[in-house]
DNA sequence: TATCACATTAAAATAATTCTAATCTTGACA
DNA sequence: TGTCAAGATTAGAATTATTTTAATGTGATA
């Protein structure tokens, strides 16, 4: 057999590399389920979702977890800082892949949830924080609804 | 029996009256739990709260009101447009009986929540909405928690 | 005052999320 | 490589906020 069969392929052309090392810098064990859940999520760009959502979609990719792993993983993600947590709907809780600064638009027929990037959002004017205490985030969001017909 | 005896008072006289026209301007009827409701509600000055709240405060004032009717009441004086849904926590549905236009505050700890007055958050760049769509509310809330002791 | 549309209610139903207790797995170390 | 403890996963029960249901009550009008 050629030695080339075993040799370590570069780092970064392994497919589960990037997740791994994702979940080792943040302090979390790298089990079967949260590599999956975590390629799920990070490997398709940007993505606002839910647990009952990316419960389906480890379901379609045939990926087998409990809807409370799905629940404890999104949040241990949120708490090591690699997902946003958004409020928009008070029924249900989204989480996005996308960390940058930046804002929403929410639709409330559909309960759909779009990216405004940072940079075309400015908040010029803003109180200073109440006494002892500290911002921890500023979010807008633009809620939007069908344009009435003329 | 003087005629004075039955003569109709001054119309901002009768503790009820304002509340009794802002129902019928929103075309509701002045039932009992409506009266009632709309008088915790609108008689403190600017509150925020839950429908467990309102609830809390009926019985505390000794209106005996079911939570469901708190709820739908909340929901119709929402429709009306006589209050404003809050949403920042997903837990929670804060409804707020400040109508001016404003931003919040919220104590992500203890789930407060505190008005910013309009003129002291300008939003002075936002994207177009989507096509289509028609922009109905900007919502800033700027969460806060303790600052760190240094 | 009779009538009817709309309100209210208690209780059951629903939906999202969290907890529990038992059972696995991972990673460290011998 | 085998053992083990800490931590992860699971099914299912429990919880919480909210909505629905079906029965009963009430305000406004004729």
């Amino acid at each position: 057999m050629s030695p080339m069969r075993k040799a370590k392929p570069a780092p970064d052309s392994r497919p589960f590399s990037q997740i791994l090392d994702k979940l080792r810098g943040a302090g979390l064990r790298p089990t079967r389920q949260r590599m999956a859940l975590a390629k799920l999520l990070f490997e398709g760009g940007n993505r606002h979702l839910t647990a009952e959502m990316l419960h389906a979609d480890a379901q379609g990719a045939n990926v087998r977890v409990s809807l409370a792993t799905v629940y404890n993983t999104l949040h241990q993600f949120h708490r090591a800082g690699l997902l946003r947590e958004i409020v928009v709907d008070s029924q249900r809780t989204y989480f996005d892949t996308n960390m940058s600064d930046h804002h929403h638009f929410y639709y409330d027929q559909s309960g759909e949830l779009t990216d405004i990037p940072g940079d075309q959002v400015e908040v010029s004017i803003l109180p200073p924080a109440p006494e002892g205490m500290a911002v921890s985030s500023i979010d807008v969001v633009v809620r939007v609804r069908p344009a009435d017909a003329d």
